[in-house]
DNA sequence: CATTATGCCTCGAACCACAAGGTATTGGGT
DNA sequence: ACCCAATACCTTGTGGTTCGAGGCATAATG
């Protein structure tokens, strides 16, 4: 339905490469505490996303441990332009519902 | 993730009783055409909801065809109220990463 | 009388989410 | 020297959601 995960990965690694793990933690800080989407989420989401030619991975080392880093590909780009439309109509059509019902009983004063 | 269908579903409900079929339509015009779910969705939120105890159903028939209404309980408005907090933090999540990427690179122009 | 619309339902598949585990290295504490 | 936390990769099992594709039955429409 809403595609979260996705829509996450290929937008923060759309700003700078990253690796999984460093992308475990970016996603909760960058949502504000908001979401938070463990390594057992992560790294499918990666994998798929690289096999579908949207991310390249490119394995460093540092200070002796493997790094696999991820960068968006033009398919990647193509695919958040989908995801980000795909977002605004549930998002439009959530909040449209949402507040219709409470512009409705009574004149109320909102939230 | 997200609950997209059972929020729909339990705000549309507390509006006004509906059955299945009608509700299927409803999301569909409430939503301003932005969501639409199938049959395949909404029956099993439904009956999973009235499990829970979050709907009451009464059966009617009208015309000769048989109609089952649903309509919110406590239970069901207990459950909206955190669904709508889980969908703000959602919302407010992603927004924050889709407009923080678009502000950094370059002053840009948008879409 | 056949097709469409109404109205209910379930099933199989795909996806999402998470906890829990497994492997290996580095660095700190004691 | 030893252990444990943190880093960094990964998979697997379980459960929940979501979806499309059907199946069933009646009423209205052509």
């Amino acid at each position: 339905m809403s595609g979260v995960p996705e829509i996450l990965v290929l937008q923060l690694l759309e700003r700078r490469a990253m690796y999984g793990y460093e992308l475990v933690r970016a996603v909760r800080t960058a949502t504000g505490d908001n979401i938070s989407l463990g390594e057992g989420v992560i790294y499918p989401v990666l994998h798929s996303l690289e096999r579908a030619g949207a991310l390249k991975a490119e394995s460093r080392l540092v200070n002796g441990r493997r790094r696999v880093y991820y960068r968006v590909m033009a398919r990647g780009r193509q695919r958040l332009l989908g995801l980000k439309e795909r977002w605004a109509r549930i998002r439009d059509g959530i909040e449209t519902v949402l507040e219709n019902a409470e512009a409705l009983p009574g004149q109320s004063s909102h939230a």
